[in-house]
DNA sequence: CCCCTTAAGCAGGAACCCTTCATAAGGGTT
DNA sequence: AACCCTTATGAAGGGTTCCTGCTTAAGGGG
């Protein structure tokens, strides 16, 4: 039915199995020995260690110092988070941010670049890119294996962004082919709005929970789903642009009247004291917010809803009459959070993105044909121990490093 | 992130990765040859044949007479889709539809029962049993492998009926723990217009399309959501509910103007004669039928909508207006279709949901702790080699085989 | 009746995993 | 300082699975 393989096993795709068990018991915890990785995968000690052995020489785990404990110490491995970073980038009109991460999703360097005036679609490019060079040359030992732009606007399945009003001069353009020549690692091109949905799935409001909308309003209002834990993008990723129901009310005067950034923190924090006009104001607000919302509650019938973007410094003074009004509309009210992650959110999804796709280049032990970036892996680093490469299986390198060893 | 089991494998789990490949690529095709699927899985004829001897030991599979060709005449084998059956149960208030179909989804036959009056839970489900018991009966050497259910209303994961308004007297009930009682297999419960989307998927109007959204009207209107191929339940099953939203004007009068089955097919006879009078009708139920619709579109962005239910006798008097109306509403408008599915569309959902169940346990060869349902599976039946037992991994039947043999 | 083509069957070899037993390396105790 | 206890390490043996190469079998066509 799915595009699933049809391909049986060598030995050797149990060993590439054996390989990610191992990888995934060690992934984003303390380091472990090789009993406890063993009864953890239920696998033999003996298998652990040999496939230990391979990851190490793989430079994908490390031996760390044995900790204190009756007995023969035991050695310890973990995961190496440093074995590759991953890039995350946010494009706005007049700036852009940059987290650079490793694997283990710790933020290892943020920048930010400035643009001035209207810059070219080349120029915008070519700045991004630099800033990026930068901050790789500060840590010339790692390895980037991929990496994930942002923008505000439709961004299509493969990247390409569709229409973008606060970037004209990038309509049409194949962001993610292009960002993919930039350092030879995959590059992938998203929604801005869904980045910020990953973010909070990921270290926000919505951790834990696997189905949720996502609201964005600062200048305007766009949403972004996550459905059973994944993102939802729609057939041209135009998913959550409810805004074009002119019913709603989601273009009217409600809804603009507290969208001039300047205003509205002013008016968010006379509400909270009490002042009689703004209580009024945010609670109209809220209505026509809240009908919108209804309609994509109603819709998905989801866990929880995150208000996010400029609006979210309201926090419960905006939360409270959403759930009010939502409870009032729909059957099944799910939660209502406002954002607590401030201006990096939506880097940081681009982060979250970009170890998504390292993750299932490592963990799918099938030979993953699915979505795959334009990929010119460029030269091969000539295998140094401590750099694995990248776009290979896993168990294509331990076979060549079975052929070196034995020569 | 997910469940997903740390387990790595043994060489059994090779094997049993092997049978899957095997089996899926003898799956809904013709018989085929020895090398035929050695090309097609990517294993060496010799694994095959080992594999294929297994599986036509344990039921699965079944030898078939050679074709004609040149050379040495090779065996031939195929699925054996009668090594099981599953049922699909569409019930309604007053009559339920159940179909029994083998493990191809050809349908081996079909049974109406009636309910007269207002049954008690205990009556209707009685009845239903009964009817599923006299159908079985006509087919003894079948093995029934899993069940599935429609009900009109909202069902919750583990199949129990949430609010069920035509069957007052099954709120609260837990479905799918009554049925599995029934025979000894699995068994779920699902909404009736879940299952129309599955049945649209399978063999409707949706094939080949993995989001979409269908709509189903009767004497009241409800939605499903199909997104990325998977049905999207919500958290309490509610997902489609739109009509909750007054503002968008679907529990309004100018649907129910045309939801009287009796007369609703006489207006559409005559608006496609023309009748301006019948074409205004229509056209205003297709304008507020749209923005409903048009906010489930904004918020999904699906590929297709179809349109199903007892309004679909309209067919294209309706769907043209609709294509408009959508187009105006929607800055991306989906396709529309109306279904052609008869009155066997929720019955042959149900087939299809029991038949995923079934591929799921086949193919999944990791032991998918996924969403089981309840599981009294019985006394085992002392395990013929024409009726390959159920709720087991195939590699655990493989290695009691292998007992067996040698002792 | 012989030749050609294709399939089936039978070793031989390699990779992988598991179990078992002996050995090593610490800490605590006498 | 020597001994014991605990836990980890290392090597050997056995079993399963898969692949490759070769020989044998079974048809059809000249």
């Amino acid at each position: 039915m799915k595009g699933q393989a049809l391909i049986g096993g060598d030995p050797a795709v149990l060993r590439r199995l054996n390989l990610e068990a191992v990888l995934r018991a060690l992934r984003g915890r303390e380091p472990m020995t090789t009993s406890q990785i063993s009864k953890a995968s239920s696998l033999s000690r003996q298998t652990v260690d040999q496939v230990l052995d391979d990851l190490a020489r793989l430079g994908w785990v490390e031996e760390v110092a044995p900790g204190k404990s009756i007995g023969r110490p035991a050695r310890r491995y973990r995961f190496r988070a440093d074995a590759g970073h991953v890039l995350g980038i946010d494009v706005g009109t007049h700036s852009v941010l940059l987290i650079l991460a490793d694997l283990d999703g710790k933020l290892i360097e943020t920048r930010r670049a400035v643009l001035d005036g209207e810059p070219t679609r080349e120029e915008r490019l070519t700045t991004i890119r630099d800033a990026a060079a930068g901050l790789l040359a500060v840590h010339p030992a790692s390895r980037l294996r991929a990496l994930c732009v942002g923008v505000p606007g439709i961004v299509d399945g493969a990247g390409r962004v569709r229409l973008s009003t606060p970037l004209p001069e990038w309509n049409g353009l194949d962001l993610a082919a292009e960002a993919s020549g930039w350092f030879g690692c995959p590059a992938f091109a998203e929604n801005d709005a869904n980045l910020a949905a990953l973010a909070e799935h990921w270290r926000g409001a919505a951790q834990g929970t696997d189905d949720f909308i996502q609201l964005l309003t600062g200048h305007r209002t766009g949403a972004a789903l996550v459905l059973g834990g994944r993102l939802h993008r729609g057939r041209t990723g135009a998913a959550g642009e409810i805004a074009g129901l002119a019913i709603l009310g989601w273009d009217g005067s409600d809804l603009a009247d507290l969208r001039g950034e300047a205003d509205t923190a002013q008016v968010f924090a006379a509400a909270a004291d009490g002042d009689p006009a703004a209580v009024e104001r945010v609670d109209r607000f809220a209505r026509t917010y809240a009908q919108g919302t209804a309609a994509m509650v109603l819709t998905v019938n989801p866990d929880l809803v995150v208000i996010s973007g400029g609006i979210s410094v309201a926090g419960e003074i905006l939360a409270d009459p959403m759930r009010r009004y939502l409870g009032r509309l729909c059957l099944d009210a799910p939660e209502v959070r406002a954002s607590e992650l401030g201006v990096e959110t939506v880097a940081l999804g681009a982060v979250r993105l970009a170890l998504d796709h390292v993750d299932r280049h490592l963990f799918d032990f099938r030979s993953a044909p699915e979505s795959q970036p334009v990929d010119r892996a460029g030269a091969e680093p000539a295998a140094a121990p401590s750099a694995p490469s990248d776009e290979r299986p896993l168990n294509q390198d331990v076979f060549e490093l079975r052929r070196a060893a034995t020569a």
